[in-house]
DNA sequence: AGACAATGTGAGATCGATCTCACACATATT
DNA sequence: AATATGTGTGAGATCGATCTCACATTGTCT
């Protein structure tokens, strides 16, 4: 019992006009007479006429979908991040295509290939590497607005909003060695994500300021989920001389860490001070709360998606790189060192 | 510097030959010469022909996207079902479009709209309201799949995917009134939602068997967002006898309680005894514990993307309703009630 | 009255990929 | 030799909406 969806034909067949006239009609303009837009509008009420945006797309170039492309959208970062950027598209009359990236460069560029194949006109990105980017030089090369997310790449010029990655990790180290810590570990994702390079690098300029070596053995990497981060933690605190103080990039590290800790026995900040990178929901409910590093989430997923409405909406320029800064939030997570 | 993409046009012009042709070779049907496909080949290589799926879809009427329409991709069980879906639609081709409701009929109908103008393929719904239904009605009238998930709506007659609420929420009731409590607080959000109606209503059943009176002082109504659960909750103990047990149906409702408890110094389990339905990361990281109504949310998402490339695969018959069990998980957040 | 605008309408082209059909030429079959 | 089959190719239609252009019809101005 399959009825097609009405056409524009249909609709003019209806009120026995041509197609032309019927679309003048229905999208207002050049010249209609009353009584013969009435008909049409009639017509299309009747057979519930809604376009083809598929066909509208065809004909102009362009389909008002723009793409977004995290890593998880089970991050709480990420998710929040998402839905904001669906809403301000909706607000604009896009929809938003999803997809994750889970991580792996490969599956970001075949989605974004496919993506692009659909002639979507805009993309927003949290690129998996900061160093291949081929794909996201052939889009900026295609003309096709590109805004990359909580991450940048490597000779990628275009808009993008990040936080202060660097300043934000460096805080928080500082402070654990301000509070007299000199063993402190960091648990991070993958070295070729950006935001991974920066908080390193943020770890290792705060170490050197404290006059502290670098050790790579108070350094653990696992893949940014629970489970992942809960090894990684158990094998960076399995060791003869463990840390004393852990910095986490992101809030799923963090809920690791804190797993990790409780099954080895290990109390915070009793026997390991704990800060992480990104606040999350459980760090105010855990007993002690959790200090951490917070980025300003409310506003990045909006600041992608005006940067990239704009863009759509014609707007050139320069590219406009947005770093939002970070703030550190002590709460109970880290007790001061004695001795030694 | 805007290069087109190329086109069929393109390749065929460059390889000598039809478009038709050209067609022919590129996607292997009908009689090509040897000679004839490779020249094809070269010259797609050569000019990065990318066929364009909006023209494909045109024609062929159906474009590979998904639509999923959800009440809050920041639901942490909302974000874990879109992932699996996501995933799955990866994995078969298709790319996933997703809406968020906002838990607002109206949002959802518009949403639909578009979306289906787009000759999108097939839906995966969390329908807003269990009464009003006309846009799924219609849906199902023209044949698009379509799959409820979490919730199904009166009448519409689909696939669906949902949990065991009532039972749940009898369960997590009865282990309550077990435990000795009779004043038994109902958090929940909008009764217009589908898994509200059978949670409250596994909840009165429970007070039934309990042969408690139903009491409207004792349940609160909520969006379902943190900070609305705060104030609801607030309302809720702020009586002058206020429950001395909490059921909340969703798992941000559960973290507003905990919030207003805290706030209000209310202590659990000592001065009241909490349920959540959904289990969600911070239930464990909390002193005590919280004991949960889960459900298993891994399963959800794939089976209702399972369904729906099932049906777009041309899989016909009746419609399947899966619903699974839920299960009471206890931990430390329901002590016996003495005396009263 | 004749010229010239303003107004209203339809035929047909276009976007890009695909498919049907007709036609060419070869080889195979009686 | 005449017909059948197999192979390879291109012209043109199609999907649905939109836009350009040409053609009417009215009204207005000298």
């Amino acid at each position: 019992m399959l009825r097609k969806p009405a056409t524009l034909k249909d609709v003019a067949a209806l009120a026995n006009v041509s197609r032309a006239t019927a679309a003048r009609a229905l999208n207002s303009y050049g010249y209609v007479g009353d009584e013969t837009a009435q008909k049409v509008h009639a017509a299309a009420e009747k057979l519930g006429y809604r376009g083809n945006r598929l066909a509208q797309a065809l004909r102009n170039g362009q389909l008002p979908i723009v793409g977004c492309i995290l890593g998880d959208i089970q991050n709480p970062f990420f998710a929040r991040i998402a839905h904001d950027i669906e809403a301000l598209a909706r607000e604009c009359g896009y929809n938003l295509v999803i997809g994750s990236s889970e991580e792996e460069l490969g599956q970001e560029v075949s989605l974004l290939e496919s993506l692009q194949s659909l002639s979507i006109r805009g993309f927003i990105v949290a690129p998996t590497s900061a160093e291949s980017n081929a794909h996201l030089l052939r889009l900026i090369a295609e003309n096709v607005p590109l805004v990359l997310i909580d991450r940048v790449a490597e000779g990628v010029d275009c808009d993008s909003v990040v936080v202060d990655n660097e300043g934000g990790a460096r805080k928080a180290v500082e402070y654990l060695i301000a509070m007299g810590h000199r063993r402190v570990g960091l648990l991070q994702d993958d070295m070729r994500i950006f935001t991974s390079r920066e908080r390193m690098s943020g770890y290792r300029a705060a170490l050197a300021a404290g006059e502290i070596a670098p050790d790579d053995r108070m350094v653990s990497v696992s893949q940014s989920t629970v489970d992942h981060a809960v090894d990684a933690t158990i094998r960076l605190f399995s060791q003869k001389t463990p840390p004393t103080a852990l910095f986490t990039v992101d809030s799923l590290m963090t809920q690791g860490a804190l797993l990790a800790f409780r099954s080895m026995g290990i109390s915070i900040p009793h026997d390991v001070s704990l800060i992480g990178f990104d606040d999350f929901n459980l760090a105010t409910f855990t007993d002690p709360q959790i200090t951490v590093v917070s980025q300003p989430v409310a506003e990045i997923g909006r600041a992608a998606a005006r940067l990239l409405f704009d863009r759509l909406s014609g707007k050139s320029g320069q590219p406009q790189k947005f770093r939002f800064e970070t703030k550190l939030i002590v709460r109970g997570s880290v007790s001061r060192r004695r001795g030694v």
